[in-house]
DNA sequence: GGCAAGTAAATGTCTGACAATTGGAAAGTG
DNA sequence: CACTTTCCAATTGTCAGACATTTACTTGCC
């Protein structure tokens, strides 16, 4: 690990940085136990407050993960999928929402990731996934729905069938995609029709799949792009 | 924001949660100016170190900045796609390093992801982009070139192929997804006819995308996707 | 052998101090 | 008045020392 510091950054930065550097060159490994605090300050000749500041940045990327008491101390963390998750929607989500990222683009990113899915999804689905999105389309049609519980249940619809893949890399990936979409989807107000207009196409979409059809479940897929953008679209017109 | 805390977890960690939703959640928005250190003290009663180290742990997801000085402080960061990919890129790189992901759920996540791109670019594809996929098969036909520049070069064509289609949330999700593989191709050594075969996939994608052939593009793709596969698996047995 | 108390190591938090940076106010100057 | 220089105050960055809390391990007792 490299202990000479001289940019003109932060020492906390520069400490944080020479950390996650030799954890992802792979001189340190998972589990590993990093020098205890004291150590570090030794090593790298700062305070311990400048220390702790340069592990709880790296404990934020969950890095390392820390541990009180006696064999206590930091330790590289391996990395989840669940966590790096939670850090993509995130960081997806703002993305979005802070870059005036239009309807159109984000959509179209979505969707033409989600059709990437579609024909791995066409082979390998679990009866488990088909059914989770049946119990979707069906909440989806229960009346009295709010919109935003009607948007939540097509993300957890959307996730199952990009989960139906079975590749985890792929479900990691598109997390952000599909979730980060949802305050832009809570913006639109959906008449009763254009529920049913959804719902009658995640059902031939299910069935699709259900089927083992990649090609029908690839074009149901276009055709709910056409679907949603034509409801963006005439509900940010109706904004103005 | 709030200020009540009593998880069991760190103070550090709940107010950095606390400021983190405001954000997310827009009663903090873009460039505003949070408390200073002074003030976030006292309302959340707590010393500074542990504001401090709250504070890093959301400059080190890129949520806030700060600034030294009379007028300085933290500040809400407009989240660029610049860092979103950087902070992208690491995740998934150590996501696949620390999880024994084999190569063929990565090497298929990834083809499956850039095919869905493919559609895009060749109806939008720059010269400039197209220009850069020529520069880099040329440099990869180039002799004495390491496996390594090599497989630096090829994640540029990639990317080229990618940012071609125009689409910046698109080009961001996939960033993870090209630039993860990296390592992993790096653990191929490419003989000289290995190399002419991707060089000759590349020249046809660069190809198709010129001519607009959406459906020609896709299907090289397939082609590099099965040949990257076919490399690896023969690496991988030599190693045992 | 098993249980309890104690101990040491480590992180978590607080306090107070000083350094470094920076914008703006005040003072001086033509 | 306009312009420059000086100074000041606010704010973050860093350090040192103290104490609290947690936890594994050791020691001693039964």
């Amino acid at each position: 690990m490299k202990t000479d510091l001289n940019e003109n950054e932060d020492l906390s930065t520069q400490i944080a940085e020479a950390i996650r550097d030799a954890i992802i060159e792979g001189s340190l490994i998972v589990d590993q136990r990093l020098p205890s605090e004291a150590e570090l300050c030794e090593k790298f000749d700062v305070g311990r407050s400048t220390v702790r500041e340069a592990l709880k940045r790296l404990a934020a990327q969950n890095l390392i993960r820390t541990q009180r008491g006696a064999a206590g101390g930091a330790f590289v963390n391996r990395m989840s999928f669940e966590e790096a998750y939670d850090q993509q929607i995130t960081t997806s989500t703002l993305l979005l929402s802070m870059n005036r990222v239009d309807f159109e683009t984000a959509c179209e990113a979505r969707y033409a990731l989600e059709r990437s899915c579609a024909p791995l999804s066409a082979q390998r689905r679990t009866p488990d996934q088909l059914a989770t999105m049946r119990a979707e389309i069906h909440r989806q049609s229960q009346p009295g729905l709010t919109d935003e519980a009607f948007c939540a249940s097509d993300v957890a619809f959307h996730r199952a069938l990009v989960d139906g893949a079975r590749n985890p890399v792929l479900s990691y990936q598109l997390a952000g995609a599909v979730e980060a979409m949802q305050p832009l989807m809570n913006m639109i107000t959906y008449t009763q029709r254009d529920r049913d207009r959804i719902i009658a196409l995640h059902s031939q979409i299910a069935d699709a799949l259900e089927a083992k059809d990649a090609a029908a479940a690839n074009a149901r897929l276009i055709d709910l792009e056409t679907e949603t953008l034509k409801l963006a679209k005439s509900a940010f017109a109706a904004r103005r």
